[in-house]
DNA sequence: CGGTCCGCTGCCGTTTTGGCATCGCCCGCC
DNA sequence: GGCGGGCGATGCCAAAACGGCAGCGGACCG
């Protein structure tokens, strides 16, 4: 329906080269070239500025750029609704989320949805943690499935759960009878550390700084399937939210000790979507979804399989 | 930039008929068929349902419509945001309004603000009180210079200023004296009353109905500029707001004496924008102008030229 | 100084779009 | 009950838009 020209532009943009944005359109660099004049012509500025290897969006173009790519969004919005309007849901969902839950909860969750609703397709991203103001805002995703931060301008928390943060670690390890545990207590334990740049970066840098400057890692790695081997493996402790290692939980293989560091025990899960950023009819039931199964876990949590099952189960989380 | 297929389907929808929008696009009707048809093979639906005497969009059609709506207006105010970038302000400004207010006040802004911004085009309408809603809501009004009416949903109020709703007469009507008159007051004195419809509809008829039921009124008319001249004759008292008759007030031809019924003597005239739109900077600029003015009747009527010049002018109003 | 990558342009076949005339349909009117 | 007028849909053809190809000029790099 929307003139070829808004791809174009768009895709233009994100190259930053006419040439290398017609390649990925599969047309020819002309046909691109030509439209992007013509669209400067009728805009009656220059959109682009061309430089040495490439083009780069003026101020206007990044202002036409902006309604080009919301349009793109809306529409795409919009054939989601009416494609629900004959009961069968369909369209693209689009995920950011923390590295953490791509391992085991996301693609479950993603399961299930695919399975009652084959015709909505999904695409689910990690994003560095600098980036995710950028991503939240860029109207390119739906919502995001992070830990609650207040920094975040613009951007709504429509659920949240807590997530005990904590020491995970095999069932003989030495701490793995505690309660609970401080980061302190950690140090001179072994301890196994996702690269900085990623997961609880945001949350426990500054902890880790204050209170754990001598925690000093034994294995560092970017890879949490890794980080799973080594810890099943008795290499020493690691610091998560135990939502992506669940099962290994419940077969009693890992122990997940929180943490009652003031400023991780109070840490949370929560689903973030862009304010004024409409929902297509899926993206709205992987909400409901996502938060069901968020909701499902912090209730299995609250009362986990340790050694002695003191604790009654009791609900946690909200909607 | 846009696709034709947007106008298109936009004019049929509100003509409701191919022919009729065509005719207004100044098309062959067929092509305005054939560019429908190929849009709802696109969408895999119907978007009207075809009648005897023309179309009516479907529910998949009044989604669409609506997309299609945004889209375009978008993309004005983007043009117009881009040609700001240029120094010159340019773009179309729509406004809704009171009708009192387009025989002086808004003449007279719009005649400002065109010779600041010669690029500038103005479209200012009179609504009727029970479309205002539909007209904040439907996206095609940047905003209303209107009665503040907190019923509305969905429509911010960014600049109110107090409108001393009040008796208009001669100098030598009997009433003209007093420094204020209840609605009571006036019950004896013949009275010329605006269509009901129109103008104080909402604000007033509770009054009337509550404490004026005796105010029977000599003349009724749905022409302001009848009854300015019908009230100058001497015919009678008259009920408004002063700001369409500033000028008459200033040379004494006309005395406004405020009334103190409680739900008029707190009235007040506000600039109304339909929550979450973006204001192009032309209609920023013509908001900020209209407050201006406003605030500036606001100082005047606070010290207006009475026989005795006893009130100290006071501001009034706020931005 | 050649090689490479860039945006841009002239030429040409293909695709899309619009205009015109016409069809079939339904409704209201005489 | 026929008939005219309005409606959307369609076939045919010309005009315009679009895209592919080849090639130009300029900037950069080794």
């Amino acid at each position: 329906m929307h003139a070829a020209v808004l791809r174009y532009f768009d895709h233009v943009a994100r190259h930053g080269s006419i040439r290398k944005a017609a390649d990925a359109l599969s047309v020819a660099s002309s046909a691109v070239n030509r439209q992007i004049l013509r669209l400067e012509d009728e805009m009656g500025v220059a959109l682009f500025e061309r430089g040495r290897s490439g083009v780069r969006p003026t101020a206007a173009g990044e202002l036409l750029l902006r309604h080009v790519r919301e349009t793109q969004n809306e529409y795409q919005r919009t054939r989601a609704e009416i494609a629900s309007l004959g009961g069968t849901v369909s369209g693209d969902v689009h995920i950011i989320s923390l590295e953490s839950l791509l391992v085991r909860f996301l693609p479950q969750v993603v399961d299930e949805m695919s399975a009652k609703h084959p015709k909505v397709s999904f695409t689910v991203l990690a994003v560095h943690p600098s980036e995710i103001g950028e991503a939240l805002r860029s109207g390119d995703n739906d919502f995001g499935v992070l830990f609650v931060d207040n920094r975040h301008r613009g951007v709504d928390v429509i659920a949240e759960f807590p997530t005990a943060v904590g020491a995970l670690m095999r069932p003989d390890h030495p701490l793995a009878a505690r309660e609970t545990l401080t980061l302190t207590e950690c140090v001179g334990h072994p301890v196994v550390m996702l690269q900085d740049r990623w997961l609880l970066d945001a949350i426990m840098a500054t902890e880790f700084a204050d209170s754990g400057a001598r925690l000093t890692p034994r294995i560092v790695s970017n890879s949490i399937e890794f980080m799973r081997q080594v810890i099943k493996s008795g290499l020493g402790i690691g610091f998560f939210t135990p939502v992506g290692f669940l099962e290994e939980i419940r077969r009693g293989e890992l122990v997940h000790v929180p943490l009652v560091e003031p400023g991780l025990a109070q840490s949370r899960i929560g689903i973030l979507v862009p304010r004024y950023r409409r929902l297509s009819p899926p993206a709205r039931l992987m909400i409901n979804h996502i938060s069901e199964r968020l909701r499902a876990f912090g209730d299995f949590l609250a009362a986990p399989p340790r050694r002695n099952g003191r604790r009654a189960a009791k609900p946690r989380g909200r909607s």
